[in-house]
DNA sequence: GGGTATTTGTCCGTATGTATG
DNA sequence: TCATACATACGGACAAATACC
C-alpha cells in the first residue's frame, strides 16, 4: 500500500480530525480508495501525518460511524463499499452564498401586492421578550407532541380575544389551531363531507377556489356587488356551505351588509347541514365607522364555521391561522382526525401565547390600525387628485383598495407598465372566477400595507405618469 | 462490573458535576461500591450519562479530593475505603422547591408509546443559542412570506446532510420543507394524480393509511416478513407507487434486504410513471451493523420521493418534515402549488438551519445514538430474562421493538392489564391493515424513546408481573 | 509449527482552548 | 472574573491479531 496523505492545515482549517475525516472521505467516494483496501493504521497514519493517535481515531470513528469505513479488531480499517456510487454520485453543493440577496421586494421599488405587511412598526422588542422567555423556560415537556388542536394557552387567549374584540361567542374548546387557510380548510372540507357543494366569491380569494378544485369539490361562482355577496342568488346554485369573507370582501373591498347577513344566516338555517365559512382575514383594521362584528356572533344556530389569521394582524411568515367550529361539529371533528397533530409548532404557539396575554398583541393592533390608516389616507388622498380618471370605493378598511381606471389600456398592460417602472400591482381580474369583464373599465387591486407611507404620494405619481394619466387640474 | 447510574436533573439540580459527585458518594458510603471497586472510565461514564469527558472528571477529582477514591493513572479510578470518615461530612439538603410535579406522561409511570422520544439528553442550550441569535439578528424581512419551498438556508442544510449523511442524492432545489408527514403525503397524493393506486405496507404506519383514505385513492395492503414488504408481490396489486420504510419497518422493525431493495427499484423501473415513496422516518438511530443507506440514493431512475422528519431526531413538537422530489417531477409540483406558501415558519426554520451549520444537529444524533442505544440494549437486556414466554427481533435499530407472547390472553387484553399497572403500550394488531391474525401468539409494539434507560428494568419487570410471565430461571 | 515480537484497535487519563452566563 | 461544560488534541496502557523466526 502506498502512503496515503491528506493535507492539514492547522490555523484555518478547523478541527484537524475533520479534515482527515474529510480527505478520506473524499477519497472513498471518488473511487482513489478502492473498496476493501485497507487504510493505513490510526498509529502510522498519526506519525505520518505528525498528529497524535486520538486524532486519527476520531476521523475513523467519524467515518465508521457514516458507514463509510469498517473496522476490524487488531487488524485494521478497510473502506467499506459505499453503495453503487457509480450511478448516485453525491451532489456537490454549493457553499453558502454571501449575502443572501437583499430581498428588496424581489427587485421592486414599491410593492402593491395584496397579502404584504407593514414591517417596520412590528413590535420587534416585545417578541423577542416572549421567544427569549419561552425558550428560557422550555421544559423538555416542550418537545413533546402538544394538543392536537393547538396549546390550550394558545386557544383560550384567542378565546378571550374573539369575544371581546370581533363579537365571536366561542369557548377554546372550539377553536383549532393551523398553519394557514390553506391547511385549515382542507380540513373543513372533509368535515362537511364529500358531497357537499360550495358558494364562493367571485370575484374572491384565490387561494380558496383552488383549494376546493384541488380537494375535488364543487364550487359555484356567486357575484359581489358593494354589498359583498349576493345572498339572494345562493338559493340557485344548490350549495351547502358558502365561503364569505363579510368583514371585507377580497377583493372589492365590499362590506357585507346588515341586510345580506340576515339573508346569509337565514339561508343556512333553512336547512340542515347548511353551513357558512366566514373568513375574517384582515378585519382587525378599519379606519372609520363602527368595526363591524363578526357574522358568527350573530348566529344562534351554529351554523357558522369562523375563520382567521395572524398573517396580516403579525406577520405572514409566523403560519399561525385558527378557526372556531360550531359545536355540534366538534363530535365529527374528533373523530375524523382523531391522528392528526397539530401543525404548528409548540414553541410558537407558546410565543404568541404569551405576547396575546401581555397585552402586546392589542397594542400593537392599535399602533397598527394607526400605521394603516395612514397609509390609506395617504393612498387614497394621493388618488383622489385623479379622480377624473380613477375611481375607487373607500370601504375604510383592511389592507386593499380597488381602482378602476379610465383607460383604452387592458388590466395586463397596466400591471405590466407598473412593472416596468419598478412598481408592483395585480389587476381585479385575476380573481375572477368567471371572466366576465371585457366591458368595463380595467381594475387593479393595490395592496398597500407593505408600502411605506411616505413613499406613497411617490409611487401613486409614477403609477399615474407611466399610465399616462394626468391630474385633475392639469392637461 | 454491572452499569452504575446516578439520576442527572439537567435543569434546576445543579451543577451536573456536583449530581454525579454526590451520587457516586452517596454509593461509596451507603456500601453499593465496595472498596477496591473501579469505577467507570471518564469516558464510558459521560457516555452513558451523556455529558461530556471533562464533566466526569470535575467530579471524580472532587472525590479524589476527598480521598473517596484513588486514581491509578491509565488505569481507573478505584473505590477507596472510608471506612465510617462518611457521616462526618456535610449533609447536602435538598432544595425547598415546590412539589417537582411528576409529569409521569399522561398518568402513566412508563410510556412505550411508539412516536415518543427522549427528552433528558436535548441539547437546549444549543438549541436556545441558535433561537436567540434568529431572533435577535432577525431583519423585519423574516416578518414576509419566504420561499414556499422552505428557506433556502434549511434546504441546503438537510441536502448536505442527506448527501453526506444518508446517501441521499439531491440538491436544495429539489427539496420542499413541511409540517409533518400528514401534510406532505397529500401533496404527494396530489402530485402523483387521482389514478394513482399505492401499495402500503400492511402491517405499517396507520397515519398514511389514514391519509390514503381521506384522499380518496386507493391504498392496497401487501404483507411485510422479516426482509421488509414482500416487493414480488408488487406487481399483483396493480399499484403504480408503493409507499415503504425501507430503512426500519415500522411496525415490525424488518430492515429491506438488499435484493428487495433491486427488486423494487426494478419494479419502478419497469413501467413510466411507477415511483417509491420511501419513508425515512427513524433511520438516523441504528446501533450495530452498517447504517442502511437510503433506497434514493440506490436509484439512478429518479422514482424515488424520499421523506423524513424531524420529529424522531429531534422533536415531534417542532413540526419540521421534508421531502426530496425526483426532478422531473418538479415543474409539475411548481405548477400545481404555485399558489401554497410554506407551511412552516421562517423563525423555527432559520433556527433550525442554524442548529445544522454549526452540527449541533449531527452532535445531537451522536449523543442520542448512545441515549437510544443504552434503552435499546437495557431493554432486550431486561427482556432477554425471559426468553421462554417472551421473543422479539432485535434490528438493532429505530425507537421501536415488536415482542411476540407465548400466553393465552389477546392483545387487548395484555394492553389493558399493562395500562392498568400504569405501562402503555400498543398492540401490534393496531398496526394491521388486514386483521389475519387471530391464530398465532399475540404481539406489542414497545417504543422505548421515551421511557428512561434507568427505569426499562423495572418497567420490564411491572410488565412480565402485569402478565404472569416468569423468568427464565424460575416457577 | 509453535513461540515470540510487533502491529493494531481500543480504551484510558490528561491538558488546553473556548463558549456561556 | 469565575464557574461550568464541552470540543479538541495529546500520549500511554492493554490485549488481541498478525507476522516472523
Amino acid at each position: 500500500m502506498d502512503m496515503l496523505i491528506v493535507p492539514i492545515d492547522r490555523e484555518g482549517g478547523g478541527p484537524i480530525y475533520g479534515q482527515i475525516y474529510e480527505g478520506i472521505r473524499r477519497k472513498i467516494t471518488d473511487g482513489s480508495l478502492a473498496v476493501g483496501s485497507k487504510l493505513p493504521s490510526k498509529r502510522k497514519f498519526a506519525d505520518t501525518l505528525g498528529v497524535s493517535n486520538t486524532t486519527v481515531e476520531l476521523a475513523y470513528g467519524q467515518l465508521l460511524a457514516e458507514g463509510y469505513i469498517s473496522s476490524r479488531p487488531r487488524s485494521g480499517f478497510f473502506v467499506q463499499d459505499v453503495g453503487e456510487l457509480a450511478y448516485a454520485l453525491p451532489v456537490v453543493i454549493p457553499a453558502a452564498g454571501p449575502a443572501p440577496a437583499p430581498r428588496t421586494g424581489d427587485g421592486f421599488r414599491y410593492d402593491f401586492s395584496p397579502g404584504r405587511i407593514d414591517t417596520e412598526s412590528f413590535p420587534f422588542d416585545a417578541w423577542r421578550k416572549q421567544a427569549k422567555s419561552v425558550i428560557d423556560e422550555s421544559s423538555a415537556d416542550l418537545l413533546l407532541l402538544g394538543h392536537p388542536h393547538g396549546e390550550a394557552e394558545l386557544r383560550r387567549e384567542i378565546a378571550l380575544y374573539l369575544n371581546h374584540s370581533r363579537g365571536v361567542s366561542c369557548t377554546p374548546e372550539q377553536i383549532i389551531i393551523g398553519s394557514g387557510t390553506e391547511q385549515l380548510m382542507p380540513l373543513v372540507i372533509r368535515l362537511l363531507g364529500a358531497d357537499t357543494i360550495y358558494a364562493i366569491e367571485d370575484p374572491g380569494y384565490p387561494l380558496t377556489h383552488h383549494i376546493f378544485r384541488q380537494n375535488d369539490r364543487r364550487a359555484i361562482p356567486v357575484p359581489v356587488d358593494g354589498e359583498g355577496i349576493r345572498v339572494e342568488l345562493l338559493g340557485e346554485t344548490g350549495a351547502d356551505a358558502a365561503y364569505v369573507t363579510p368583514a371585507h370582501q377580497f377583493p372589492t373591498g365590499a362590506v357585507l351588509s346588515a341586510h345580506r347577513r340576515t339573508q346569509l344566516l337565514s339561508w343556512a338555517a333553512e336547512k340542515p347541514g347548511r353551513y357558512v365559512i366566514e373568513d375574517d382575514y384582515d378585519s382587525e383594521f378599519r379606519y372609520g365607522g363602527i368595526p363591524v362584528p363578526a357574522l358568527q356572533g350573530m348566529d344562534p344556530n351554529g351554523r357558522v364555521l369562523y375563520i382567521s389569521t395572524f398573517s396580516k394582524s403579525l406577520m405572514p411568515s409566523l403560519r399561525i391561522a385558527y378557526m372556531v367550529l360550531p359545536r355540534q361539529l366538534l363530535p365529527r371533528y374528533r373523530e375524523l382526525f382523531a391522528h392528526y397533530a397539530s401543525t404548528v409548532p409548540r414553541f410558537d404557539q407558546q410565543i404568541l401565547a404569551g405576547f396575546m396575554r401581555d397585552g402586546a398583541f392589542s397594542r400593537h393592533l392599535n399602533r397598527m390600525r394607526k400605521v394603516y390608516r395612514r397609509k390609506y389616507t395617504a393612498l387614497t388622498g394621493a388618488l383622489g387628485q385623479y379622480s377624473r380618471r380613477i375611481s375607487f370605493e373607500g370601504s375604510q378598511a383592511g389592507m386593499h383598495l380597488r381602482l378602476a381606471v379610465v383607460t383604452d389600456r387592458t388590466e395586463e398592460e397596466l400591471v405590466e407598465l407598473a412593472g416596468q417602472d419598478g412598481i408592483r400591482v395585480q389587476s381585479a381580474g385575476s380573481y375572477s372566477v368567471v371572466r366576465s369583464r371585457p366591458e368595463g373599465n380595467p381594475e387593479i387591486v393595490l395592496g398597500f400595507g407593505g408600502v411605506p407611507a411616505t413613499g406613497i404620494p411617490e409611487a401613486v405619481r409614477r403609477l399615474m405618469d407611466c399610465w399616462e394619466i394626468e391630474k385633475d387640474g392639469e392637461a
